[in-house]
DNA sequence: CTGTATTCCTATTTGTACAGTAGGATAACT
DNA sequence: AGTTATCCTACTGTACAAATAGGAATACAG
C-alpha cells in the first residue's frame, strides 16, 4: 500500500528504484521486492532493469483503488476466507455475517484511489505549514 | 459465535452445559471453556456450577450484538491494530483508511443480534421442508 | 566488452495471533 | 461422599504475514 502511494507520489515519468522507496518508508528493500513481484505480475507497474531503472505505474494514480491492491498484495480481504465446502447448516448463519462484512470491506476499498490518498497526503502537510 | 447462538437457540430458562454445546457445534469443550469465560466476565452470560449446571443468557437475544460478542472473544475488530505510537506522518494516510474500515466494519456487526441470527436459522430450516 | 546497478527469483526464518490440548482446582447438587 | 459441572492456568500446534538472505538475470555506461 505504501509502496504504491510512493510510487504515485513520485510518479514524474522517472522511474523509482525500491531502494529510495525503502529509504523513504522504512521498509526493507527485500520486502518490497516481494511485493512489488506481485504488483508486477498483476500489470499495475512497469519495471525498468539495470541503471536507472526502477518502476512506474503504468496508469494514473485515479486508476487504482486501494481495494485493486490489497487484492493483489494481501490474500483475499475477508477477515475469514468463506470455504464452500464448510458451507453446511452449522456455518450457515456466520457465512452470512462474513458475506456483509465483506460487503461493507469492499465497498469502503473500491472507493479510495491512490488520488485519493495523494489528495490526504497534501492536506496533512498544509496541516503542518498552517 | 457459534457458542452465543447456540445458548441462544436452547435459551429455554434450564442452564446450558458446554459438552452438549460443543457435541452440536464440533468444536472442542475445553476450547468452549476459554471463550465463555470471557463472556463470563463480561457479564454476557450467567453460570451455574456443579451438576444440572451450565449457561444461560443474561438478557433475551436481541440484546446481544455480533459486535458485543466478538469485541469480547477476538481483540479487536479492526484488522490492523492502529498504534497511536505510529501515527506519525508516513502512516497518516493509512491511518485514515483503517478508520474508515473500521466504522464500517462497526456498521455491519453492530446491527445483527442473535435474534436476527435465529431468524436466518429458521429460514434456513424452512428451505429444507419445502 | 566489462563493471555496476538494478530487477528478479526462490528458500528460509521469525513473529504473532488464533485454535486447540491438558491437568487439575473449585463449587454445588443428590 | 461422590459425581457433575464450571473454573483456572499453562502449554502446544498451526497458519500466515513480515522479514531476511543469497544469488541469478538483465541492461545501461563507459
Amino acid at each position: 500500500m505504501l509502496l504504491m502511494l510512493d510510487l504515485a507520489t513520485y510518479n514524474t515519468g522517472e522511474p523509482v528504484r525500491l531502494r529510495d522507496v525503502a529509504k523513504r518508508q522504512q521498509i526493507s528493500e527485500k520486502y518490497l521486492e516481494q511485493i512489488i513481484s506481485l504488483l508486477n505480475k498483476a500489470g499495475f507497474v512497469r519495471s525498468i532493469r539495470g541503471p536507472q531503472g526502477g518502476y512506474m505505474l503504468k496508469k494514473p494514480p485515479e486508476q487504482y483503488t486501494v481495494g485493486m491492491i490489497l487484492r493483489q498484495t494481501e490474500g483475499s480481504l475477508a477477515p475469514v476466507v468463506y470455504d464452500d465446502a464448510n458451507s453446511n447448516e452449522r456455518e450457515f448463519v456466520t457465512a452470512r455475517i462474513w458475506t456483509q462484512l465483506e460487503e461493507a470491506i469492499n465497498n469502503v476499498v473500491d472507493h479510495i484511489t491512490l488520488k485519493d490518498m495523494l489528495e490526504w497526503q497534501e492536506e496533512q502537510i498544509n496541516q503542518y505549514i498552517i
